[in-house]
DNA sequence: CACTTGACCTGTCCGC
DNA sequence: TGCGGACAGGTCAAGT
């Protein structure tokens, strides 16, 4: 579910919160969710404290003063959830997506020496918290492979290119490929070719080089807008308070199928590329 | 190697 | 109201 704006909301708002804090206490319900050995988590996260909050690609890494990192993917359904010590009951004074928390899907619980608590829920349990020393993070599988973060400032037209370039398969495909490009996913690659005017089933090499310039324009500023409007909430995702995100209240195909083409007027439809929902207007994006 | 498909899980919604 | 099947925003592993 988070793709890369969802994921740098949580990021902002942890970082925020967390900063000094030091963990005391540590819960987990699903192996899966937290692997690694209980003697390791006593030994490098117990008494440590929270020095940064860093994101590369959809990956939270929760920087600690044992130089240990808890790193974070939230997958599908996966939230980070913070309460400061007066605010466990349920609700108020935020009108959050969640209530009282843990709940059913808490498969993680972080406590601070304050008495404040960090949440990893995660219905699907797809997600993950792994703790692993800072400097073996880059190494790991995932961060060998992954692609440019897209909103780098040296990232550029010319580079985006390039990396689409060397795939022939459909563009919806090669960019939720996140060895070509990171962080972007289901919403983003619909909402970013509806803006280029690119039919998701195109394949790379029968696009033209202005429509992927464009795409390439599309899709940071989708994103930026994003970042700015606390992300997209459809079902699961909250932020690091529990609140939702708005920018699906802007998203122009997503989940809109039915609805009218805010350009052309034309009905939009759903069909299925990579194996993904994908929402396009057929007038806009030919194929 | 590039590319596609199924698996990992739980929950919800839709049609019968 | 109950039940089966499709589907949900992401990656992996295993297949071609």
């Amino acid at each position: 579910m988070p793709e890369l704006p969802e994921v740098e909301t949580v990021r902002l708002g942890l970082s925020k919160l967390l900063l000094g804090k030091k963990v005391t206490h540590i819960e987990h319900d699903w192996p899966k969710s937290f692997p690694g050995s209980d003697a390791d988590a006593r030994a490098h996260l117990i008494g440590a404290i929270i020095q940064a909050v860093n994101r590369r690609a959809k990956v939270l890494m929760i920087e600690l003063s044992s130089e240990y990192s808890l790193v974070i993917h939230l997958k599908m359904t996966g939230q980070l959830v913070f309460r400061g010590e007066q605010s466990f009951g349920s609700g108020h004074p935020n009108k959050s997506l969640i209530g009282e928390l843990p709940d059913k899907s808490t498969r993680v619980t972080f406590t601070f020496a304050d008495g404040s608590k960090l949440f990893f829920n995660d219905q699907r349990k797809f997600g993950w918290v792994r703790l692993l020393p800072t400097v073996e993070v880059p190494a790991i599988d995932f961060f060998q492979k992954v692609g440019p973060e897209p909103l780098a400032d040296d990232f550029t037209a010319k580079d985006f290119i390039a990396r689409l370039r060397k795939r022939k398969s459909a563009i919806k495909a090669v960019l939720l490929d996140q060895t070509v490009v990171a962080g972007i996913g289901n919403i983003y690659a619909d909402e970013s070719l509806w803006a280029a005017k690119i039919h998701p089933l195109s394949k790379v090499p029968d696009i033209s080089e202005s429509k992927l310039k464009l795409l390439y324009h599309e899709l940071r500023a989708v994103l930026r807008l994003s970042i700015a409007k606390g992300g997209s909430t459809d079902k699961n995702y909250v932020d690091a308070e529990g609140k939702r995100g708005s920018y699906l209240t802007f998203a122009k195909v997503f989940r809109r199928e039915g609805q009218p083409c805010p350009r052309c007027g034309t009905t939009i439809i759903k069909l299925r590329v990579a194996g993904r929902g994908t929402h396009i207007c057929p007038r806009c994006q030919r194929v």
